[in-house]
RNA sequence: GCGAAUGUAGCUCAGUUGGUUAGAGCGCUGGUUUGUGGUACCAGAUGUCGUGGGUUCGAGUCCCAUCUUUCGCCCCA
């Protein structure tokens, strides 16, 4: 017997079986649904690019990760995130394009880092920007957290807080404070407050050579953090005399307020000073997100503003704001968790079992009858007792199954049962796609969220 | 890139100080009489114990190497 190859996958990367990829294919369109509620229109560039394009800017960690390889001529990389591929597209058809431009992306990104728990080398990544030439309102910056508001919602997910800050206020303080070059490496070290605590915070800032005074108004500075409206208030007490700080504090006054008035309400986001973000692109507004009891989780979609998105492929001057869900990790952790629940592992809203041979033809009109009227239909094609016909509905999971005998194909009925009640009635064949329709639609009604918070 | 673990049936794991035919639960297959599943009962299949080498009369159990996967750090979604 020859040897057999091993059937697997490589790490870091996510494959799902049908029941699991239900729920991520159903969360992935609510997603998108959501996305086009805000006029945002969908882009899908390719995974691969030219190495110069995506280069352009790379630099640091995310260049060490990149999957990079030549063919024929070309020196050529796997895209690591859909940012960059986005300001490759907007430069490129500048003049084809309607400013403001807002498109999201659902697609894969691959990253060749360490696999680990939520780190994948291939995932997907739910982007939704909004493009503007020269100028772009601060509105949109609340647009953003208020769509991601509304998507974590149509998923079910309850406890739930977008987090933000504005990065002119804080590089403003730091001006203030005459520490504008120490500024990055000050934010990542306040950035890892909740993993470290506050001493080792205060120990690495004094590695920086900061005296005690700095650090201690540093440290209380960035504690500042919760309700917008009590934020907002204490910033302005603190006194700080900086135009770079006015503009990052008035900004986030005006995105504070635009985004209740687009449904968010305050329990689900709060200012934190504390946030920065990683990337060096972002200048203004930026997001993070955390689940309410799963903060080791990270965040789970985060953004920002940024004032030059496209500046290493054009002269244009073109402003953005956007946010990221990370979708492949959220659906990992939430399975992990079993917030979710595949209940499922077939599309059909309905099984039709022919009893014998004699059934087939019938079976197959009635199937295609049903799909005239949007019902999804699967026959069941095999020989073999009745009984595993019905084993074969129940591990699938179909909520109806059709039952089609010497009775009913005489009698032009057919058998209807509602597996989750087990309930069956015999109905005319001409009356059954209103029946299951009917009967389908009640079952929405009270279908359950996708995630399930405890 | 640095550091630490792991590896036994499809899955989760047990396997006593090395001793003969390697186990459990779940899952899977079949059955409990012929047009009805989910519960119950009965029966069954499945492993070169990650791979290679070594110690030993004898190794899943000890040693070395290697691969795999996982977990920290870094960075990030």
């Amino acid at each position: 017997m020859a040897q057999k190859v091993t059937p697997k996958i490589l790490a870091g990367f996510m494959e799902l079986l049908p029941s699991e990829q239900l729920v991520f294919d159903e969360m992935k369109a609510l997603i998108e649904k959501t996305y086009q509620s805000f006029g945002f229109v969908s882009l899908d560039t390719p995974v691969l690019e030219l190495s110069d394009v995506l280069l352009a800017k790379a630099g640091g960690e995310t260049e060490k990760q990149i999957y990079r390889f030549n063919k024929g001529d070309n020196d050529l990389c796997m895209r690591f995130d859909l940012t960059v591929p986005l300001a490759r597209y907007v430069a490129q058809h500048q003049n084809d394009l309607t400013f403001p431009f807002k498109r999201y992306q659902v697609s894969k990104v691959y990253r060749g880092e360490r696999p680990q728990k939520g780190r994948f080398r291939e995932f997907y990544q739910a982007d939704i920007d909004i493009i503007g030439s020269e100028k772009l309102s601060v509105i949109y910056d609340a647009e953003m957290p208020a769509i991601m508001y509304h998507v974590f919602q149509k998923l079910g997910l309850e406890r739930f807080c977008i987090k933000m800050n504005n990065r002119k206020l804080m590089n403003g303080f730091y001006e203030s404070l005459n520490l504008t070059q120490e500024a990055p490496e000050i934010s990542r070290i306040i950035d890892k407050m909740d993993k470290i605590g506050i001493e080792n915070v205060k120990a690495c800032l004094k590695d920086l050579n900061l005296s005690d005074e700095l650090i201690e108004k540093i440290v209380s500075f960035t504690a500042i953090n919760g309700k917008a409206t009590d934020v907002l208030a204490k910033v302005k007490t603190v006194g700080i005399q900086n135009d770079m700080f006015e503009t990052g504090l008035n900004e986030l006054e005006i995105v504070a307020n635009a985004m209740q008035d687009l449904g968010v309400p305050e329990t689900h986001f709060e200012i934190d000073l504390k946030i920065t973000r990683g990337l060096d692109y972002y200048t203004g507004t930026v997001y993070e997100t955390f689940v309410d009891g799963h903060q080791g989780w990270g965040s789970i979609c985060s953004g920002g503003r940024y004032e030059n998105l496209a500046g290493y492929y054009t002269d244009r001057k073109l402003p953005g704001v956007g946010m990221s869900i990370g979708l492949t990790r959220f659906f990992d952790l939430l399975r992990d968790q079993k917030m979710i629940t595949p209940q499922k592992s077939t599309a059909a809203d309905v099984l039709i079992l022919p009893m014998d041979e004699n059934a087939t033809a019938y079976a197959l009109k009635l199937a295609h009858l049903l799909r005239t009227n949007d019902i999804n239909v699967q026959t069941y094609a095999s020989d073999g007792k009745f009984k595993n016909k019905m084993v074969y509905a129940n591990k699938v999971g179909v909520p109806f199954v059709i039952v089609l005998g010497e009775d009913e194909v005489a009698n032009k009925t057919v058998a209807l049962k509602n597996m989750q009640s087990g309930l069956q009635e015999l109905v005319a064949y001409d009356q059954v796609a209103d029946v299951l329709k009917s009967q389908l639609e009640l079952q929405m009604k009270d279908k359950k969220k996708l995630i399930v918070q405890a």
